[in-house]
DNA sequence: TTTTCATTTCTATATTCGTGGAATTATAGA
DNA sequence: TCTATAATTCCACGAATATAGAAATGAAAA
């Protein structure tokens, strides 16, 4: 039952994952859950210039689908589960079936433990 | 368990629904339900010239999120629940909570009837 | 078939977006 | 402090998008 967005936001958010680096980037950060990833990291796994990577995670980051923290010398950027949750619960209930939807909603979006491979 | 999006066909429903005449247009035509709307009746009720309408149907259209068919003079348009649902399955699976989502997904996507208001 | 209405296509324009090179800021280690 | 590294911001430019007036197409009614 988590809080539906507002339209703006909703649009916001939709947009910033209406592309394709974006998506990616998104994406990469719900596997790293938890832990988060640093840009430069990033920047390696999906051959994108460090600017570019930065414009993205901007939009991203202005959208609230991800937070930033500086760690050291790094930055980690991490998924903002509880945004991707409510965009979820704002096209369950008002773009799937009518004012309410008669189906079971999403109830969560959560990181999950995932054991770290190589 | 609905078919899920390619990549590209998720970008481009995302794009069709970032946009916020797009947005209200599928939400009306989610309202709307098996009845559909005509062209017409959007424009006036979403205050949107003919012409700009129709280039923002072109885009739902060519994203499957919604369907055209003619009745009589008119058109009707309908949205695409399935490709909805499968929006949604996509994003649930694989930008939800890592590489498969441990939460209920949402089961399906279906019009609904609905008492007309007014 | 002629007219009328519904909708789309054509065209133009202003705006936003995506990209990446170069310069800049920020942090930590020597 | 000085230096190296991490990440962002600045800037420019081509591409894509949103909007809407005007013209064109399509289907049905007269």
């Amino acid at each position: 039952m988590g809080n539906t967005l507002a339209e703006a936001s909703v649009l916001q958010a939709l947009a910033a994952l209406s592309q394709q680096a974006r998506l990616r980037i998104f994406r990469a950060l719900i596997v790293a859950g938890e832990a988060g990833t640093t840009p430069t990291t990033l920047a390696e796994t999906l051959g994108l210039p460090a600017n570019t990577l930065s414009f993205h995670l901007k939009a991203l980051s202005h959208a609230a689908l991800i937070r930033q923290q500086r760690q050291g010398r790094h930055l980690l950027y991490r998924a903002e589960f509880a945004t991707m949750d409510a965009l979820l619960g704002y096209l369950t209930e008002n773009c799937c079936a009518g004012v309410a939807c008669t189906v079971t909603p999403v109830s969560s979006c959560k990181p999950i433990k995932r054991a770290k491979r190589s």
